[in-house]
DNA sequence: TAGTGGTCTAGACCACATC
DNA sequence: ATGTGGTCTAGACCACTAA
C-alpha cells in the first residue's frame, strides 16, 4: 500500500521533492513483476482490481499501466486484459535483434551451438556484469546462418557471459536441445526476464579464429555488436558481444 | 474542426472503424505544424484554448499532445507552456548522432565542410529520396573531427543528398558561415524540419579516397551509417551517408 | 451477457514560472 | 496573483473478447 499522499520535503530542495501516485503505484507493479508474482505472457489482475486493491482511482493505475506497456513490461490487449511481456510470441520473439535482410524478407536464422561452458569472470567482464572478478559465469558460444537448408552461410558469431548464480543448470545439452528464442529459455527456465539493452557498436576487422567460423577472409570488416542486457532494477545479467558479417544483412534502427 | 462523433463504417471491416477523437486532433496539431502555423521553439496554444478552439474537453487535448511529445514533435514544460520542438537546443541538439567517445565524456566535434554543389539525382537517391531520378538536388559533403584544437582527428565522414527543390538557396558559402547544428540551419532557413531518421548499419572497408579523408589506411574496417531522414508527413528529405571511424568512437543505441 | 481495456468528460487541486 | 502544465478523481459510454 502507497502513503495516500505525499507532501514534499521541507528541507532537502535538491531531491525533487516526492513521486507522483502514479509513479508510486508503477515501483509496486514493478516489484510485483520482479518477485515473480505474475510470469511472462500471464495476465495481471484488471485495472479495477488493481484500483480497489491500491485504494486509488482506476484512472492513476491506468496511467501507471500505460508508461509500462510504453517500456514494453506489459502488453495490453482489449476485452482480454494486461499481460506481462514475454519473448515467447512472435510478434517480440527477437525484438533486441536489429539485424535485418537488405531485402525486406524476414527470415528466420538458424542457431548452432559452439560453446558452452563455466569459467570465472575476466576482470572487464565481471566489472560491466556488477560482479566480482573471479566469480562463476556461464560463457556461450554460437553460430547464427541465414539461408535455406542446403545453402547456409553463417551471419552471425555471437559471445555470451551470464552470472553464473543467476543461471545454475545451464548446460550444453540444455542450451542445445532448446528450440526457440534464448532469451525465452532464460525466462522460462531461469526466471530471468531482459528488459532492455545498451548497445555499442564498431567497425572491426575478422581475426583468423572469428573469420573461419565467419567463412570469411581474415580482415574482412565485421560489425560489431557489444551487448548489455538488464532485467528488472537495472541489474545487468548477460554480456554479449556478436561479430555481424553485414554482407546482404543490415543493423536497422530508427531515430526520433 | 473535427466531427464531434464518429461512428463505426458499417461494411467496411478490413479498415479499423474510425479514429479516436484525441487521434483526430493529434491530425489537426500535426497539420498546423506542417503548415508552420507554429515555428520551432515556439509555443502552441494552451491546452484550455485548443480545447475551446476543436471544442473538446481539456483531458482530450491532453492525449493528444502527450502521443506528440512522446513523439518529440513537441515539449511540454510545466509551468511555462507546449513548445513546437527544435534542434537549436543543447539538449537536443545532436539528437540524431549516436556517436559517443568510448569515454563517457562528450566532447563536441568539430565540422569541415569539403564540398557542395547542386547535381542531377542518382537513380538510387533518387528512389530514397521519392524524386524522379534527374531532378536537381544538392550533394553535401563535410568530415566531423574530434579532440582539441591541436590534436585534431577526422572521425565521420559524411556525404548528403538534398531534395533540390527544398533548399533552394543553399550554397558552400552559406554552410560554411552557419555556426551550429546543420539540422538547425534546415528549419531556421528553409523551413524543413528533421522529425525521424531510419538509419541502416553496415561495417565496410575504407576506400582510398575515403581513406585518405579519414586519415587511415585504405581497407580500414569503417561503420557505413545510411539515414534517411523524414519530416512531417513522412515526407523524406534527406539522404545520408556517413563513414565513422570507430577507434575511441562508438555508436550507441538502446533496445526495449 | 459480463468483463476487459479504450475513450471522453468535468472538475478539483498541485507544482511551477512569471509578473 | 495569474496562467501553465501535472496529477487525481468519478462516472459514463464504447469496442473488443469470450463464455
Amino acid at each position: 500500500m502507497p502513503e495516500p499522499r505525499s507532501g514534499a520535503v521541507p528541507g532537502a530542495d535538491a531531491t525533487p521533492s516526492f513521486s507522483p501516485l502514479y509513479q508510486q503505484i508503477k515501483a509496486l507493479l514493478v516489484a510485483r513483476l520482479q518477485a515473480g508474482d505474475w510470469g511472462p505472457g500471464q495476465v495481471i489482475p484488471s485495472e479495477i482490481d488493481l484500483a480497489t486493491l491500491f485504494q486509488v482511482s482506476q484512472g492513476t493505475v491506468r496511467k501507471a499501466i500505460d508508461e509500462m506497456a510504453a517500456e514494453n513490461l506489459l502488453v495490453r490487449r482489449q476485452g482480454k486484459g494486461t499481460f506481462v511481456a514475454t519473448h515467447a510470441e512472435q510478434a517480440t520473439q527477437y525484438r533486441f535483434l536489429r539485424l535485418m535482410p537488405d531485402d525486406g524478407g524476414a527470415s528466420p536464422l538458424q542457431r548452432r551451438l559452439l560453446d558452452c561452458r563455466r569459467m570465472r569472470a575476466p576482470a572487464e567482464v565481471a566489472r560491466l556484469l556488477s560482479l566480482k572478478a573471479g566469480e562463476p559465469t556461464v560463457q556461450v558460444r554460437r553460430l547464427l546462418l541465414a539461408g535455406s537448408d542446403d545453402v547456409l552461410r553463417p551471419v552471425v558469431l555471437d559471445d555470451l557471459w551470464l552470472p553464473g548464480a543467476l543461471f545454475k543448470g545451464l548446460t550444453a545439452e540444455r542450451l542445445a536441445a532448446w528450440r526457440g528464442p534464448m532469451y525465452r529459455l532464460f525466462e522460462a527456465e531461469f526466471a530471468v526476464q531482459m528488459i532492455r539493452a545498451e548497445e555499442r557498436l564498431r567497425a572491426v576487422a575478422a581475426l583468423h579464429e572469428d573469420a573461419s567460423l565467419l567463412a570469411v577472409a581474415p580482415g574482412t570488416p565485421l560489425l560489431s555488436v557489444e551487448r548489455l542486457s538488464f532485467t528488472y532494477g537495472d541489474r545487468p545479467v548477460e554480456l554479449r558481444r556478436g561479430l555481424y558479417h553485414t554482407l546482404g544483412h543490415h543493423y536497422r534502427n530508427d531515430l526520433s
